[in-house]
DNA sequence: CGTTTGACGGTCC
DNA sequence: CGGACCGCCAAAC
């Protein structure tokens, strides 16, 4: 039983270490099976699917929180965010630099 | 079964 | 520096 897309891109998310954040392209990039719309597409399911996905975690490749109006509000995604201790400041990540997580390099 | 859409990314101008 | 454009590929229409 091969997984489906959506399942790698979850458990990809899902390995997103507390506190960091990561981005589209670089999850596409990891599973080469698509481009960074699959995995925003992917995510965007994560809702009906029952699983806990922190999909907040995900952001483009700015640091911008691009997803956020996909949320149950549009707030939720920064607040989440900052439970975790990623500042967020003109719906931005500070210090996106640093708190990149590629799974890459780093998995 | 062709067309449009999308939580993107990179390049070009 | 910002805007336009193309490529990615699955799903919805």
């Amino acid at each position: 039983m091969e997984k489906s897309y959506v399942e790698q891109v979850y458990e990809v998310t899902r390995l997103i270490p507390y506190g960091r954040v990561s981005s589209y392209g670089a999850i596409a990039n990891y599973l080469s099976l698509g481009s960074a719309r699959m995995v925003g597409w992917a995510l965007n399911k994560s809702f009906s699917s029952g699983k806990a996905v922190p999909a907040h975690r995900v952001v483009n490749r700015k640091g911008e929180l691009s997803g956020s109006g996909h949320f149950p509000t549009p707030t939720m995604m920064q607040e989440l965010l900052e439970q975790e201790g990623v500042a967020i400041e003109h719906h931005r990540v500070v210090n996106f630099k640093e708190l990149h997580w590629n799974p890459s390099e780093e998995l």
